[in-house]
DNA sequence: CCTGATTGCATAGCTGGCTATCTAAAATTA
DNA sequence: TAATTTTAGATAGCCAGCTATGCAATCAGG
């Protein structure tokens, strides 16, 4: 066929996105995360006390989305939100004790998973399929 | 940060298969499509009369998922399921002639998303980029 | 031939992404 | 200052992925 499955780079994208959650998602079970909570958590172990758009637009994720994960973040006793005393309308995101004793086995368990899913590559091409995204991403036509 | 986001892997696959996937999304919905039904439709353009089955092993996709995606392509007239007439458990799932016309509009729109999200890369760096993650898909550490 | 294991599929229930829409709090402007 | 617009967040409803489980048809051994 003219468009050969394994040769769209979209769908090899979902394909190889799909294969890395899965494989994230074993690892940091045991901790008790999921993966869409990954980098949320990256984002205040950085940067604590971020509030919710913060967060949207350094994830470039949807603000619906981000109020969900939070909420379940919330739930499970990783986060507190407080509303800001400057302004109404803001909710700061702070992490609990437990979120912030995670931070060195999640990311040893995203770096596990990282060299399992690209283990068919040699060291420099990673280094070569990482920055081909990195530009990917800061190149695409928005829209 | 010693995982610098920007840096890791499988960060950097989610967020681009985010990107693609909001773009295709758009692309298709003037065609009645989904993003989750496109992989199966290449199929099934390829290669009609199918089993679930065969999809499954084929697109690496777990079987609940190929399940709930076909019931919505049957509710949404894109597909039949036909009970295989040699083995009571197979279903066989034939195209209708509304899939079968959309097959060039879409496999179009997909091209276009496929441009616009590697816009920022040269077609030498596309290439290397299909390539790499070909390579890391057949390479991976299972489990 | 009958019983038990295997296979193909459906369903329930969860995470996580999206759009659309609503509310309340600021900010702006007439 | 009062009315309007803009902004931050929550919520509803959908698609798409996953695990776990149940059921019915087939297959394999005894």
């Amino acid at each position: 066929m003219e468009f050969l499955k394994d040769g769209s780079a979209g769908y090899l994208i979902n394909h190889l996105a799909r294969v890395f959650a899965r494989g994230l998602t074993t690892r940091i079970k045991p901790l008790g995360l999921t993966t869409g909570t990954f980098p949320t958590l990256l984002e205040l172990w950085e940067t604590d006390g971020l509030t919710q758009k913060d967060l949207v637009t350094r994830l470039d994720i949807e603000q619906a989305t981000m109020a969900n994960t939070l909420s379940r973040m919330e739930r499970d006793g990783m986060i507190l939100r407080r509303r800001d005393p400057a302004d109404g309308r803001s909710q700061r995101v702070f992490l609990t004790e437990r979120a912030r004793a995670l931070r060195e086995p999640a990311i040893a368990a995203a770096q596990a998973e990282n060299e399992a899913a690209l283990a068919g590559l040699t060291l420099e091409e990673r280094d070569q399929l990482v920055a081909l995204m990195r530009k990917a991403l800061a190149g695409e036509t928005p829209g």
